[in-house]
RNA sequence: GCUCCUAUAGUGUAACAGGUUAACACGUCACACUUUCAAUGUGAAGACUAUCGGUUCGAGUCCGUUUAGGAGUACCA
């Protein structure tokens, strides 16, 4: 049974990064059958909030990455973990420490200065008598000889030394437990087969896979997808990025076009760009997935967009554009019909906000700016726009071919251009400049509404 | 410093077990279509596969070197 978790901790919104590895995680699992578990590790009381784990899960469920199991909270695992340490201090797999944050730091600077590798030299690690009014932390004994080997899905074989590695606090001198020691005796109580995460934890696993051979159990499988940079190469930050999954669906994104673009960034299915969560379903495959960093490229995101707003039904996408119109205060109205405007203009879009604005014009009107109105809305052009409406009032047939023809005979009859009869048309009607064929636009607008525009006091 | 990860056009991926002129897409530019902006279509420029060396009849693909990025080296996660 294959079984991946996601597991953020709870310090902030969830991020793209985490996005594409939630992404992983879950895709790995819905293609085999397996669970997918999510699981928040809020250890550090400092900084979770409970105001992150509810954008966390918002956003997941934004981008339908749906679980089977959880949310889990380590911080409701505490006696779990408690009993788990004195398993390890019963089988002497760990140890008090009772050195001070002086005394370590004392000792890190002497081994520093000496050109050793900082490292924590076990000097409690045989300490015979214990002194219970003095605090201690409780350390793991790490093996010293041999090495440390897995074979990375993502990776390959990755080996390192237990030399490197140092006995790391398990817990606390409050007695809490500390993350790499969580981690294990969660992933082991969720029985996780694979262990999908950012190529950041590369360094702790080791650690964590000698805690699992302490324990006596089996090794998950790891896997540890590269990281997600901005466009110049340098790490995505905070305050000056949009890092924040949900300020992607404010910028009028949709959520099957974040995870298709986060899916292509990292991984790749021959020459396939624009796919479907089921196709990439059928295609996806962690030993796929790319071992270096990537970058985020924005307007390639807008292009995945535009692709998925032309794929998505009109209905549900009139269901996403009313929202966006009704916080700007503009009304729907009956006619026309919401999905033919969605129909006439989505192709014109790459993203939700500028579809809505696509699309307000057929309900509200706009009033040009100065500059446009003194560019075409001249009085040469409104005396032919007058004309041409007292022959849009004569029109019986409102159809888009009639009203094409009479564009046409229009022009022809008063010896201009096209522009010169669609510009004033489109700024006087629509308010913008920038519309599709103004014949469709008129057509669709309805001739009620579109004689009413052209009138000069409506 | 030490350990680990990474390195194909500006960007993202391809080239699935080493085999002809390294492909596709985004971006850029040009042209076409159009009534404007888009969309669409056609085409162009752009990489000697980071460096140096090795294995091989043959390497982007295997091995080593150097360089450059990144991660870790916490009583953070």
């Amino acid at each position: 049974m294959i079984r991946t978790r996601f597991a953020p901790s709870p310090t902030g919104f969830l991020h793209i990064g985490g996005a594409r590895t939630a992404l992983f995680c879950w895709a790995h699992s819905r293609k085999n059958n397996g669970k997918f578990i999510l699981r928040i590790e809020d250890t550090d009381l400092e900084r979770s909030t409970q105001a992150s784990v509810d954008s966390i899960i918002d956003a997941m469920n934004w981008l339908n990455l749906d679980y089977d199991e959880g949310p889990f909270y380590q911080t409701k695992r505490m006696e779990r973990y408690q009993e788990m340490i004195k398993q390890l201090l019963d089988s002497g797999h760990a140890y008090r420490c009772y050195c001070t944050k002086e005394e370590l730091n004392q000792m890190r600077e002497e081994q520093k200065a000496q050109g050793l590798k900082a490292k924590y030299d076990r000097r409690c690690l045989n300490k015979e008598t214990h002194d219970n009014n003095k605090p201690y932390v409780i350390r793991f004994k790490n093996p010293t000889g041999g090495s440390v080997v897995w074979h990375d899905l993502v990776k390959g074989k990755i080996e390192i030394s237990n030399q490197e590695l140092d006995d790391l606090i398990i817990a606390r001198s409050d007695g809490s437990p500390t993350y790499n020691f969580c981690v294990v005796v969660d992933d082991l109580d969720m029985k996780i087969s694979h262990v999908i995460r950012g190529d950041d934890h590369i360094n702790n696993t080791p650690r964590q896979i000698n805690i699992f051979k302490a324990f006596n159990q089996e090794v998950p499988l790891y896997a540890h997808v590269p990281m997600i940079l901005r466009d110049d190469g340098q790490k995505m930050s905070k305050r000056t990025d949009a890092v924040s999954v949900m300020q992607y669906k404010d910028m009028g994104i949709l959520p099957e076009a974040l995870l298709n673009y986060l899916a292509r960034l990292c991984w790749g299915h021959g020459d396939n760009e624009i796919f479907t969560m089921q196709e990439f379903l059928e295609w996806f495959n962690l030993e796929h997935v790319s071992s270096s960093p990537a970058r985020f490229d924005i307007k390639k995101l807008f292009w995945v967009n535009s692709n998925h707003i032309k794929m998505k039904d009109n209905h549900e996408l009139a269901a996403l554009v009313i929202e966006i119109l009704n916080q700007k205060n503009i009304q729907v109205k009956e006619s026309p019909k919401l999905v033919d405007v969605i129909q006439l203009v989505k192709s014109r879009s790459d993203n939700l906000n500028s579809l809505a604005a696509e699309c307000s014009y057929f309900y509200n009107k706009f009033i040009p700016t100065a500059e446009e109105i003194n560019q075409y809305l001249t009085n040469d052009a409104l005396v032919i726009l007058n004309k041409f409406t007292n022959e849009l009032i004569n029109l019986t047939s409102w159809d888009l071919q009639s009203i094409k023809d009479l564009i046409k005979n229009f022009c022809a009859n008063e010896n201009i251009k096209m522009p010169q009869l669609g510009m004033p048309i489109r700024l006087k009607i629509c308010g913008t400049k920038n519309t599709p064929s103004f014949d469709e636009v008129i057509h669709l607008l309805g001739k009620t509404e579109v004689i009413a525009r052209l009138t000069p006091n409506a």
